[in-house]
This record gives C-alpha cells, structure tokens and sequence, in this order.
DNA sequence: AAGAAATATGAAAGCGCTTTCATTTCATTT
DNA sequence: AAATGAAATGAAAGCGCTTTCATATTTCTT
C-alpha cells in the first residue's frame, strides 16, 4: 500500500497538489496533473479511505435499511442503489430491520453510529413522521412514500394511477363483482393505490364486492384469499394490493381447484420478476423497482455529495398482461 | 460528536485509557473503567469509525459480493452475514455481480479498493482457483464451495447425501423412470449433489432416464422441462439441482396441463422460502442458507477479528415432503 | 517492611489524508 | 519593463483514534 506522500515525491510536488487531483476540485496544470497521474499509476496507489473519511468528515458511506433483507422486493431495490453508488465510488452498508419495527429502528441506529452520510430507506413499519424525525439525525432518502419535512429526498411513484388502472382493466374485461384485499392503511403507497380503486369503482358505478387489509406478505394473501372463497358470493376478481399477497392468493385457488382466471381472476401489484412465474403467471401493475431505487441513490448523490445526476422523481405504472386475469 | 478526549477529561484519565476500556483488550482497575463508562454515557460518546480505522489499520467492514443481489438466495445469505457482523459491531458492503464474472471480479475489485477485512463470496461464475487467488489479496470466505489454499475458510454443506435423498426419496414412492436437471458442472456443490443422485439411482440398480445440465435460473428450468415433456418416453419424476429451476419446470407443466405430481413428480433443493408457495408446493431438499451464511460469519469473525464463536462448520440435508412429488 | 514483580496508567507519536493560509509562479495590463 | 491580479503550489496543522514505551501504582514475596 503506498501512500499519497510516495505519489507526492515520485511526481515531485506536494500531498496537497496530489490530494487536489485526486479529488478533482480545485485546478491543477495540465503538465503537472499528468505527472501525479503518472506517479498514482505506476505504484498503483490507492487511497486511504479512513484517512480520507477522518480529515473530510465524511465516509462517503451511505446506510441501506431494508425491513427484512430477505423481502422479494429487497433485491432490486439494493440493486439499484448499490449500482449508482458504485459508480459514484462510494457504497452501502446494508441492515436488515428483521421484520420489526424494532428492528429497524436498531438498524437505523447502528447505520448512524456508523456515521453514514446518508441513509435509504425501505422499510415498513415506521411511520412517516418517524422517518421525519430521523431525518433530523441523518438525511433520509426514500422511494415511494413521503415524509413530513422532507426536502426533494423522496422519489415518487404514482400509486394512485396504477390502482386505478388495474380495476379498471378488470372493468374492461366484465368483471363486476371485485374484491380488493388492499396492502397496509399505515403506508401511503398502499393507501394510494387502493384510493385508485375505489375511484374507478365509483367512475363506473359500482361497489367493491369485498374489501380487507392485507400486510403485503405472502401469508397474508392466503390468509385473505381463503376468506374470499368462504364468501357465499364470490367475487368474480380479486385486486391485491402487491404481487406477494397475490402469489399467496393464486396458491389458495390452485389448492382449493378454483381456476383462476375463469373461476376468478386475479390482479397483483409491482410486477417483481416472479410473476411471470406463477401459475397462472401474474397479471399486474409493473413498478420499477431497481430503477426507482437507482433514481433515489443518483438523487442522494446529488444532494449529499454534489453530483449532478439527471434523475427522474416521478414513475409511471404500467399494466403488464399476463395470464391470470 | 464528542471525542475521547472529552471522555477522557471528564473521567480524569488519558485518552489511552478510554482506548482501552472501549477496546476491552487491556485491563483496566474497576473503578477506572466504571468512572470512563459513566462519561462516555453522559457525552453520548461514540467513537469515530474512520480514526480508529486509521489507527488500527482495519476497517471493521467485510465485504459481501453475491453474483446477483436480486437472486432469492441472495437475501438470506446477506441477512445471516448481516446478523452476524452486526452483533460483533462491524458491517457488511454489499457489491453485485450484476450476474457476469466480469461484474463479479469488478465488484471483488472494488471491494478490496475499498480496504474490506475480509470477503464473503457467494458467486456463480468465479472458478474455486480464482477464488484461492483472491484469497491472497484479501481473506475470502465462503459457503457451500471450496477453494484451493483456504485454511479452514468456509462452511459446507453436505450436497452429496442431499442429492442422494432427493432420489432416495423418488425411488422410494415408486418411481423407476427419473429424470435430473443438474446443476452447472463448474461448481463443486451442484456436482456433488448430481453424484449422490447417482449413487442412488446405482444403488437401486437403476439408470437416468435423461439428465441435463442447467444453470440455476428458473429460465434454464423452463427451457429443460419443456425439453423433458418433449421426449418420447416421459419420466414419472424430475430432480432439478435447486428451487429455482423448480419453478421453472412447474411453471412449464403447469402449462402444458401436465399434472404435478400425478403425471410427472417434481422435487427442488434447497427449500427456498418461495417453495411452499408454488403450485403445488414444492418438495425440496433444505439447505438452511441463513444459518450457514451466519456460520460464516462467525468463522470469519473468528479468524479476523480474534472472536470466539461456535460456529458449527458442516451443515447437513433435510427432506421437505410437500406436494409436488 | 523492603524489594521485586505485576498491574495500571499516561505521554506522545503516528496512521494517511484534507484544507487553510502563505507563498511562488504565471499571465495580463499599463 | 514594472506593476498588478490571478492561478498554482507548498508547508503544516489537524482530524480522532490506537499503541508503544515509560512511569507510577499496587500487590506479592520473603
């Protein structure tokens, strides 16, 4: 490992003027630019992060908290924070908040103590005054929700739209008795897409046949399905707040024989790369996650580090037709 | 942020001792430590990850690189290194592979750039020699995989009698006509669970109706069952070398109205979490991925950073009896 | 109780950078 | 050509810890 001071002698200047072309931020002359350059390349110098982290104040760090990091949803989200962090040469410590709201606020806790610049967040049980609160402590970024207090650290995706278009495509196709099993009233995105529903609903005069909340997990999709089957009438389609509760409610069907489509059609939301899978695959509302996520990070960069990323903050739903509706 | 120095002249000692009561490694008179903890509580003192970095020579950060964070395998292999690294107040940097070995030596790359202790690799298409190579640059620990001049440095799992059960199991229901969907020839665990499949059908006296080999995606299981359901004489059974190429081939019969398990059985390996989940569910072999991927933390933590866990070093197979077989 | 051995503590150097401030060098103007 | 201002560079002071070495204190031995 050699040292800036090596560089520094070899190109025959002082660590400060190494330390300025590497960091690209006040001027140097071309000639001498080119001799630390030179000088970096053949002792294959490698900066010091911790030496850089202590005299900046920075760690150029930034914390990722997934509420459980084993959450299908988790992947490309860290995916695509950690691709535009990478470019950026900087990364991510990740921390799984293990299901809990305790969880994840121990996660959040370690990431600060372990002085990231920033924190991505990607949780689900706190609240959005929470993560105001947190943001206090540390610059919070998330990706579909909002915060109170937040200042453009949010990249937005429009639930509402995308709920609206998932009833409205049942519509199109003559279903009249729908079921909604909506995701969490604590969280907004949920929330958003089920006031979606309801509008299209109401745009074309109808009632939802059967509506309950789900919590976004698989087990709750069964949980919920199982229960719309027992109903002495059965909806005709079922719109489930996200693909996971509809995997656990094409599981349902399969098992009790009901056909799904013909018996009844269901309809998931995200379009995470197992929907394509499922049997029937899995007609639903495309969310783009990775994307989403790299936008968010490519925003962090820009706020936190001075970069100047193009990012787009607002996503469009997409309906992605497959077989199960 | 207040420094050791605060904490030092507020309990009335030098810096060094704080050091050590913080570091634990030397000892230090009861009353001594007690009046240190006292001002490190009432400061709030958390110590400065970059300066101890810098003084120490260690980052206290490992780094995690999966071939494809957005694998299903991905997440409890993370979630059990995370666990583990969290306790013992380190971190994990997460790096993708973006899928490629050229990602994969990249994320390496940059890992090490980053001056990580130590490495936890869960990659698809890095050789076990080029994992040894690694290895002398930067301590590199892994699961379920060898490689050439570790030194006690990865965790196994005993892919051999899981293959073996797999078919033992086939056998067992009555099946005589099998077909296997193996796992790719360049890893060690994917062969040795062909080989106890082998072992068994040999045992039985019997041969491999057909066998192919595939790549561990849930494409690759599509495509090779779409394959088998083409063939003149059918197989009654399919052993496919993990979950995902499972789905796959459940997705394809699904598909093709073959029936599962009464046409053809299905079995997996691995028992990832989506397996009671499928249509039917999945009869797999578990390989309990989390603990494992914690195992290797533990050993790493061990070796790197002097802990001094148990940590169990060879898991083993356990049948999953679902429906699907 | 004195000396030796063991234990506890402090002083200070140094880890490898960034950054401020002063100085030198260069280009421009008169 | 001298004066001026701008641009480039260097010297050196930290950033907040760990760790070595020396010193002070305690405990043990006889």
């Amino acid at each position: 490992m050699s040292t800036i001071s090596e560089v520094a002698k070899k190109a025959g200047v002082s660590n400060a003027t190494v330390s300025r072309v590497l960091s690209g931020a006040a001027r140097v002359r071309e000639e001498t630019r080119n001799r630390v350059m030179e000088a970096i390349d053949t002792l294959s110098y490698v900066p010091n992060q911790a030496a850089r982290s202590l005299a900046s104040n920075k760690t150029f760090t930034v914390g990722l908290v997934a509420s459980n990091i084993d959450n299908i949803y988790y992947g490309p989200a860290a995916g695509g924070v950690e691709k535009a962090l990478r470019k950026a040469d900087r990364h991510a410590i990740i921390a799984s908040g293990n299901d809990s709201l305790s969880g994840e606020r121990e996660a959040v806790d370690f990431l600060i103590k372990r002085q990231v610049d920033a924190l991505v967040l990607v949780t689900r049980y706190m609240s959005e005054e929470e993560l105001a609160e947190i943001n206090r402590r540390c610059p919070v970024f998330v990706m579909n929700q909002h915060f109170d207090g937040d200042h453009g650290r949010n990249i937005a995706f429009d639930n509402f739209s995308g709920g609206k278009m998932a009833i409205q495509y049942l519509l199109d196709q003559g279903h009249r008795r729908i079921a909604i099993v909506r995701g969490p009233k604590s969280k907004s995105d949920a929330s958003q897409r089920y006031l979606g529903s309801l509008q299209a609903m109401e745009a074309a005069g109808l009632a939802l046949t059967y509506e309950v909340e789900g919590d976004f997990t698989i087990e709750s999709g069964v949980k919920h399905m199982q229960s719309i089957l027992r109903l002495g009438e059965r909806p005709t389609a079922v719109f489930l707040g996200n693909d996971l509760m509809a995997i656990g409610a094409l599981h349902v069907c399969n098992e009790h024989k009901v056909k799904v489509p013909e018996d009844i059609a269901i309809i998931g939301f995200d379009d995470t790369y197992l929907a394509r899978y499922t049997s029937p695959s899995l007609t639903t509302i495309q969310l783009p996650l990775f994307d989403m996520a790299n936008a968010t990070a490519k925003l962090l960069l820009n706020t936190i580090y001075d970069c100047q990323y193009d990012v787009q903050t607002l996503f469009s739903p997409k309906l992605v037709c497959r077989k199960s509706a």
